[in-house]
DNA sequence: TATGTTTATGCAAACGTTTGAATAAACTTC
DNA sequence: GAAGTTTATTCAAACGTTTGCATAAACATA
């Protein structure tokens, strides 16, 4: 049996609400008061109940992350340490706590979110990843949950912070015809997230800008892992009618695909030229070192609880965020001797 | 104003303790009042309320993990996320949450997890990587809240599970001298980890074995970071009088003594043999492919959260579990043609 | 000295559950 | 048909806080 509010009160002779007052830190306790509670709080060890306190101000001061992908599928991205940094940092500044669902399937990860929210166990959700058509979304509106998006939710306005991936995908297959690679193929992630169809989107708009026609067989979406990443690479480069370059939704695949033309061996960035996204950490260190996008992940993720801890505490609706990426040119889209025109 | 046990009730004509008993699943109410209790709570959209049930039961049925490392620089090393997933896991499955506690500050992680023991706003601790000398360990003893630490505590009997380093590390490096290395020097973590004590320790026992002096110099141990490993790395490698082996405590760290060996055009492994520890998921996508240990990491997890679960229920205080370690032997520990002698 | 104002504290009602003990009704048993 | 047993339900006291309202004391004002 922990020490309550009532020894304390007990403890310093004065009453619950006065001791209640000095945890609170109301200005209308006198100095000597203050310090007489204090001082019977230290001799006693007390620590306030979390839960009581909750229960009376209908508020847990905790948000939870969905990640949107099986646990060991989605921390190997290392999109999603990076982005939970930073939603870990202003939260704890704040003064709230962090609630990780994860689980193998959707559904349960769907109903795991809406009773965090139902039971009042998490004030608001931070929603990684969003899929085409999200049931969760829907039901959170529904329901008048707090919450917010990292990606977009397509036809609806919902509070997010995001990045341009269909310009950034054009720009990062720009890149890889204005080096002289004449045809590109695209690997993406799994075909229900909305990153998936963004970033297409861009790898699409890129050609027709330059007048080359999309071919559809040159178009692989399957899971964001390196195994997949190698089987469609083995794919695409396994035919003697193969694409010049690849662009890899993220550094993963692209690394996979990395190991598929090793296999195959096909020298990039001589025979083939390759971009990846994110930017994660080991993509400087394989070889050759991999071109990819970088956007601001960490600062994302800090965005994101921002918002959602704004959101809680009533501010305005909606609004969106979009922040910026840059390519970042290595050695995976670079043949050493310049095309010839 | 969500709808509360009271409206039930009163909407199912029955008290407020009969709805509750329907909640809980207590076999003394008859099946009609079940059953109209029951369309009552769907007829108006009700969810029971965690906190105050959490009250009365003092148990949140929440447990934390601390991570005992900034949040960027821990979840950028696979095993963190691998280990998280399959903590998740098991405790999902027993209708426990998990509570996410990361800071760049070690003091500030301290005071974090204790405020949520204190609070009660958590019913126990999973502890990833334990350090030396850990106030937050001690603290957590003293005070008697249940915890499991992954890893192992110098001096003190605590609820464990970990691998045996020593062994695994002696297994690693014996496999270098095996394959003709005659010189290694060790590339470790951060020195306040007892894993980089144990993996060194290991390192140790595999040279005196073979009766090779250990060389203070050619240990080098900093962080867990790629740029780490390529530092060392560049400080083991520079000089003429360099060893001919590198046993690295991770494959991040491998990772980035590869960048080195590279960057100074020593081949790998003809020049340099080199293994690591973990095997991350990259590590068998890098050029050469890594020779590593291998540990069933998401098992650890799950076996971490079974024990803390049981320790919270109550369960018999203190019991250790060893997980075993294997040899993943690929190219960057086997010289194409095998040692003369 | 009576009156109004400020300041510091206490009272008691929430918050939404669970659960031991009491009660009432329905059956047994002899 | 009285006494004992089982079954189904309700009562009311927790759990540990916060907070609006009332109160009392101290001070200023007239």
């Amino acid at each position: 049996m922990p020490v309550t509010i009532k020894d304390v009160a007990r403890e310093a002779g004065v009453s619950i609400s006065t001791v209640s007052r000095v945890i609170t830190g109301d200005s209308r306790i006198s100095q000597p008061t203050r310090e007489k509670v204090r001082a019977a709080m230290a001799r006693l060890g007390y620590h306030p109940n979390a839960i009581a306190r909750s229960l009376v101000r209908q508020r847990s001061n905790t948000i939870a992350l969905v990640m949107s992908r099986a646990p060991r599928l989605a921390m190997a991205i290392p999109f999603y340490p990076e982005i939970i940094g930073g939603i870990s940092e202003y939260a704890t500044a704040e003064h709230y706590h962090l609630m990780l669902v994860s689980s193998e399937s959707r559904e349960e990860e769907c109903v795991q979110t809406l009773q965090l929210l139902r039971h009042r166990r998490v004030d608001g959700v931070i929603h990684l990843a969003t899929r085409i058509k999200d049931p969760l979304i829907d039901t959170m509106r529904r329901e008048g949950h707090p919450f917010v998006v990292i990606g977009r939710v397509p036809g609806v306005e919902v509070p997010s912070v995001n990045n341009d991936n269909v310009a950034a995908a054009e720009m990062a297959v720009t890149h890889l015809l204005d080096g002289g690679y004449t045809s590109v193929a695209y690997v993406g992630g799994s075909p229900d997230l909305v990153v998936t169809w963004d970033r297409r989107e861009g790898y699409c708009r890129a050609l027709t800008g330059r007048g080359i026609p999309v071919r559809e067989d040159w178009i692989i979406c399957r899971e964001s892992t390196a195994e997949a990443g190698y089987e469609a690479g083995i794919e695409l480069l396994s035919s003697p009618d193969r694409p010049q370059a690849i662009f890899a939704m993220d550094d993963t695949l692209a690394a996979g695909v990395l190991k598929s033309a090793r296999k195959l061996g096909i020298s990039v960035p001589q025979e083939l030229g390759l971009v990846g996204f994110n930017d994660d950490p080991f993509s400087s260190l394989i070889e050759p070192a991999l071109t990819t996008v970088r956007i601001p992940i960490f600062e994302m993720g800090r965005e994101a609880a921002r918002m959602l801890i704004g959101l809680i505490g009533g501010s305005s609706p909606s609004q969106n965020v979009v922040v910026p990426a840059e390519l970042v040119v290595r050695q995976s889209s670079r043949r050493r001797t310049p095309p010839a025109g």
